[in-house]
DNA sequence: AACATAGGCAACCGCAGGCCT
DNA sequence: AAGGCCTGCGGTTGCCTATGT
């Protein structure tokens, strides 16, 4: 193994706010060509930038489905739940919120939401230590709001698999409901998780999920209801189907659609979205084709 | 109008883990 | 097995803008 360090020429990487050009630089070749190695990416793109600036640009700036301004009500409550629950995994609290960044997340806990927690909570440890992952040690309200948010989760807005399905829960998977508010006869055991998750575990092995379905692997999570013992097959609704969709081209179709995935077919990122085919009709999914993400 | 301060946000930094050679 | 590279993540910094004096 040579000295590969050696061998790359010295680049002064440009750094700071990027120009408009810069930006449509990168977004012309990533719709392009995907991005590949991100390492490469810049020089490829023309860019006198480094391959960790350019992945940061994109995931936060460029890439498509990206929500911009202030956040609804909605989202506001689900980044104090989930921060609750979560601490500072903003990558795991940004997957429940379409459209948001894991930077976004964190700007705006640590700029704004902090601030209105700590007033809520008043005095307690929770506002100023943030890290409260040990669910042993925490407040009788805080058990409340876990065990709200579990109740959510295990609703109409999440994921339910039947009782039939097959669905491999691996030991890594992160089980969002084995707090202790859960444990018991009150609510059923597993496998019930958050669809996230479950597409997040897959993605993070790189892996299709071992069952009978086929595997799926994105990163979206909104709203759906899920079928997954009729061949893989699950349907989005709600609004934020809307910003799903907007992910694939700007097709500005809300409502509800169904995905349809075979046994073989498999998303996941790495390539390029825009080989992506939508029937807006029948809204199936060419899945021949990797979406990026 | 000019300056100081605070807040928001984009971007950078450093670390960890996985993969490759 | 060891070392290097790449990616992802969370923490932190610094710039820009809004607001107050």
């Amino acid at each position: 193994m040579g000295c590969r360090t050696c061998e790359k020429p010295r680049v002064n990487y440009r750094k700071g706010l990027w120009s408009p050009e810069e930006d449509q630089s990168l977004r012309d070749y990533i719709l392009e060509h995907g991005h590949g190695c991100w390492s490469t990416v810049a020089a490829k793109a023309g860019l006198q930038r480094n391959g960790k600036s350019c992945r940061l640009r994109w995931i936060n700036y460029l890439r498509p489905g990206l929500k911009r301004g202030i956040f609804s009500a909605e989202e506001e409550e689900t980044v104090i739940k989930l921060h609750a629950m979560l601490g500072n995994k903003w990558s795991q609290i940004a997957m429940h919120l379409p459209g948001r960044t894991d930077n976004e997340v964190k700007n705006y806990w640590n700029s704004y939401l902090k601030k209105k927690v700590a007033k809520i909570e008043g005095s307690n440890s929770y506002a100023s230590g943030t890290k409260s992952q040990d669910t042993a040690n925490q407040s009788p309200k805080m058990n409340q709001i876990l065990e709200e948010v579990g109740k959510q989760m295990l609703g109409s807005n999440f994921l339910e698999l039947p009782d039939s399905s097959s669905v491999d829960l691996r030991p890594s998977a992160r089980c969002i409901i084995s707090h202790d508010s859960f444990k018991g006869t009150q609510h059923p055991p597993l496998p019930k998780v958050l669809f996230a998750d479950w597409l997040s575990m897959d993605h993070a092995t790189g892996q299709s999920l071992p069952n009978s379905n086929g595997g799926m692997n994105c990163q979206w999570d909104f709203n759906l209801h899920a079928d997954v013992s009729n061949y893989g097959s699950f349907q989005v609704d709600g609004p934020s189907s809307g910003d799903f969709l907007r992910g694939f081209g700007d097709s500005s179709i809300y409502g509800g659609f169904q995905l349809q995935f075979g046994p073989g077919d498999q998303i996941q990122g790495g390539t390029c979205y825009n080989d992506l085919s939508m029937d807006e009709t029948g809204g199936s999914l060419d899945t021949d084709h990797d979406i990026i993400y």
